[in-house]
DNA sequence: GAAAAATGAATGAACGTTCATTTTTTATAC
DNA sequence: GTATAAAAAATGAACGTTCATTCATTTTTC
């Protein structure tokens, strides 16, 4: 792997620094000042990378969102049968979310306020693709519910934000027969009944 | 029906307008003074019927998440079967969410962000032990999965704030059908199969 | 030593909150 | 009813703070 220019590391410290604050306090309590002292870095410098608070947030939501499909993809080819692939994916997004705790949480907070320019939110959503056209294969094949992708998302990935926000709380914890379980209960709820 | 006295009135328009700034702008972007114009009152008398901002928020939490929760167990009781039981609840909290759209969409912005206290979330919780009550009924009877609540309320409720927020930003229209089909993936995903 | 990158004090706007003042309501008397 | 006075509620200008952003200056890189 190429080391990460001074610049790029700086970039991404900026981006870790924001993520942190901002699911921590919120969008309100995470300032520049403070965004910068924990990077290591002027108020000032943030302006050499971002245009302003805004692009800098949807900036981070951008980047975090295609590392998110980029590693919920990493294993899947189209070869494979529908309730492989489906099962490929969402291990891998399930396993996102268990590995980078706070990308995960940065992105459920983003998707469900007004935080995001709504035209980031639109770019972001472009990376599920490959899921999408999944699930439509699994429509044609009859092994998937006949119902709209948003319905789809909602009962099988969406409900892990809520499962890794009772893990954060310590409310709940999770292994690998979890895991299992509740990716049973994903498939259940779209797999098309005989 | 006993009219709301004048301070009432003030209260609820406070609570209302809180409301519609928050889910429109974010919390960062709902100041006191925003808030008091749209509620017709001054500043100043928000200090009056709240202690600060943080507390304003966290009471139209609390308001917000009692009358959820009496809407969604208002037709419900405990000699209903766990499958009648829940498609009631299950149905009226769909209902809760597509009427009440400003309000389910403050909760579930509050649930996903650290706008409120850590307090106040538990205190909010307390008004789903009727469900949770009724979950481990079914479990008993061996009629719902073995999993904690929370992976059931994830598989369940949950989702349906996904595809609210959908329907709000028009990428779905919602209608009687689309309901059943979303209360049945739900029951699918929670119910023993045999 | 020129160019690029980074700094951090300074700026002005916006915020949450206060409180001296005004308005409205209530209680009491005629 | 009306008048009056005390109490309660509401006001909004003012305050101190914090914030995002800028830019003259310094530091680093090549």
């Amino acid at each position: 792997m190429q080391p990460l220019s001074k610049s790029e590391i700086k970039r991404k410290a900026l981006i870790k620094a924001t993520v942190c604050l901002v699911i921590n306090n919120g969008f309100h309590a995470a300032p520049m000042s403070k965004i910068a002292k924990m990077a290591n870095v002027s108020p000032g410098t943030i302006y050499l990378y971002f245009e302003n608070k805004q692009d800098l947030i949807n900036k981070v939501y951008l980047e975090i969102k295609a590392s998110f499909a980029a590693h919920a993809f990493k294993d899947f080819n189209e070869q494979m049968t529908v309730e492989e692939g489906f099962k490929n994916i969402w291990k891998q997004i399930a396993d996102f979310k268990l590995m980078q705790v706070d990308e995960a949480l940065f992105l459920s907070q983003c998707d469900n306020t007004p935080m995001i320019d709504e035209e980031s939110k639109k770019e972001g959503i472009k990376h599920l693709q490959p899921l999408l056209d999944l699930w439509k294969r699994g429509q044609e094949q009859g092994v998937i519910k006949n119902c709209c992708h948003y319905m789809l998302y909602a009962y099988t990935v969406y409900p892990l934000a809520f499962l890794m926000n009772a893990k954060q709380k310590k409310d709940i914890t999770i292994n690998e027969q979890y895991i299992q379980d509740a990716y049973l209960m994903a498939w259940d709820s779209i797999k098309q009944s005989k």
